[in-house]
DNA sequence: GTTAGCACTCCAGCCATGAGAGTGCTAACT
DNA sequence: AGTTAGCACTCTCATGGCTGGAGTGCTAAC
């Protein structure tokens, strides 16, 4: 209790941010708590070991980390994550070497869009060794450019909607009576009349306009709710597209030997809404975005890192790169990696709408 | 040496294969070694431990069950699961609740033809508790139908190939000169002209034919090659997309708690060319065909089973169904699942291509 | 061919033990 | 006042011996 007074309230002296650096950098190669001695003589601190122990459990009574059990180092706690990241985050850049061989694998793909956001996946993957996602960059709301009706057999036709943003979506849809390819010309140009240019909500007006005309043709009116249908859909999916690599790289760490806690992770991956909210959350945000342990809303994320950043335009297109790691992550690197990222892809956004 | 002899190599009696399969039914739900205590009281056999105990070891010694130590119960090795699968599979049919069920969920679904291998992955997941696996009926090799253009920005426009089969791919393409709409429906049309309802090969030579012609258009030219390079991908990729769901069920299984065997499994699942074995070797089969353990050509899928069956029409359009999981798995509900989604996507691909 | 009985084997859990790592505190030093 | 050496103390982890229990394999009797 009285202590209560010396307990640090303002930004550490130089010193203990020191010290906690050297904390974090060491327990994120060895993933075993650290030691004073081991500090002393692996960090040329200039200060021998006692002083290391006073400044670590002042650290500790800031909560900037914690004490597995008496007698055992330290490992840093989320806040320790977090003053760390904050104080380093400013000046990361990625290294040279790295930023080169990323470039080099952008370089094979050409302009197939699609293919980006994976790319982006699996190259964070591999220079992180954890996990990197990224979502496609989905247009806000998008408009209908064009429709087009292509006899698949004598029975199915393939109806095709083209985004004005580039998207595309293709199902089947079935024919009773034989319609040759004739007249479903016929009738995707009457739709695209109708129906180009619009956005979802148009569309599904004048859907409903059509549904109830008497003399409208029943199987264009069938073809036309169907193009609702899917434009809603596009609508929809924002994020449901998160496309994830390396998951493999985490479950080698030791924290996650014991699957169960991976297992967690990888359901709530698998949950569209939370993905959704966080990068509902980003959009707002212009740099890189750290999510450490229990800063996740989600009770199963607490034990892992989110490292994100959006790319792409505000107005028209967004989409998300990052990477998932143990809390105890290599947060430079990754912090590094996935600026570099999001400002190649930003490029790469910006080329293709003009 | 003296029980040489005695091996039985035909056909086992009746009393070791009920026996056999009380042993792995047991194993299979306690994940246990089992005893031939707990043998004769959970199972009515009507004999007495000791009696069973010689049926084991006759078992043991024809390579259909083995011992983790002694004084351990028995597990049954992969032949005795290879004989137990063959005594039963024939006769396997799925319970009536479980047939409703799934019948129910593929119900929901239209006729979105891209979505029935992925729900398929999903059915199977959830009724085995172990992970599904699918692959979308591609066709064999696949014809051009009908190309796109259509502008998507000032700089860009998106390039739409549509498949005689009903698959569809886009890509963007860049604009140097500032083609406007009209323009682009001329290239599309041109190309139609020249490809339409052409194979990847035939389109290839017409390419190159156009791209030595001297008086062709270059933007035409190039969109060609694209057209070109993306028929190639639509035949090479005949299996790279296959579709798992449930990998988490496999994950909670108490023989890969700890994580590294899973690990493995997973990282060749993710190699494409297996998987694209797998069907090939599959193609011939006719009914479900179960790979058991060692049966599997890769050491990593050593410790795992596959039960798997094609859908779709031989000429055609040719998928993959299937579980993935522990060689411990209830290989009767598997089987039967299996057999019965496979049927019943039989019944779709046909009503869709006629 | 089947069964009861029994010796034997091996694992899993338990406890005690000791080494090692690391702390926290106090008292001396600068 | 801040720093350091010294030391007692705590806690974990690996080791080894011990025991109970489960299950087998064998033998002899039915």
């Amino acid at each position: 209790m009285a202590r209560r007074t010396e307990r640090p309230t303002g930004p550490l002296d130089p010193r203990s941010q020191q010290i906690l650096r050297a904390i974090i950098e060491e327990y994120v190669v060895t993933a075993e708590p650290v030691g004073s001695q081991t500090l002393v003589e692996r960090y040329g601190l200039g200060v021998s070991s006692a002083t290391v122990r006073n400044v670590m459990s002042e650290l500790e009574e800031a909560g900037y980390l914690s004490h597995p059990h008496t007698s055992a180092g330290r490992i840093p706690t989320d806040a320790g994550y977090r003053l760390y990241v904050e104080s380093i985050a400013p000046r990361i850049s990625l290294a040279p070497v790295d930023r080169l061989m990323i470039r080099h694998q952008f370089g094979q793909v050409e302009f197939a869009s699609e293919q980006w956001f994976r790319l982006a996946a699996a190259t964070i993957a591999g220079t992180t060794h954890a996990a990197g996602l990224a979502t496609p960059a989905k247009p806000r709301s998008c408009k209908l450019r064009h429709v087009d009706l292509v006899a698949a057999s004598s029975r199915t036709a393939s109806l095709v909607v083209v985004l004005a943003e580039g998207g595309v979506k293709q199902e089947l849809i079935p024919l009773e009576a034989g319609y040759d390819q004739a007249e479903l010309d016929d009738v995707a140009r009457l739709l695209n009349q109708e129906l180009a240019d619009k956005s979802a909500r148009q569309i599904a007006s004048r859907v409903t306009a059509m549904t109830n005309d008497p003399v409208a043709l029943p199987f264009a009116v069938r073809v036309a709710q169907r193009v609702e249908k899917m434009m809603r859909e596009f609508d929809a999916a924002t994020i449901e597209d998160v496309f994830s690599d390396g998951l493999l790289n985490v479950m080698s760490e030791p924290e996650f030997s014991q699957s169960e806690k991976l297992r967690r992770v990888f359901a709530a991956l698998q949950n569209r809404d939370y993905l959704g909210s966080l990068v509902a959350r980003l959009a707002t945000a212009g740099d890189v975005q750290v999510l450490i342990g229990a800063e996740n809303d989600r009770a199963e994320m607490h034990d892992v890192s989110l490292v994100l950043a959006t790319y792409g335009q505000p107005g028209r297109a967004l989409g998300v790169v990052g990477v998932l790691g143990p809390t105890r992550m290599a947060y430079p690197h990754a912090i590094g990696t996935v600026r570099f990222v999001s400002g190649l892809m930003n490029e790469l956004v910006e080329q293709m709408y003009r």
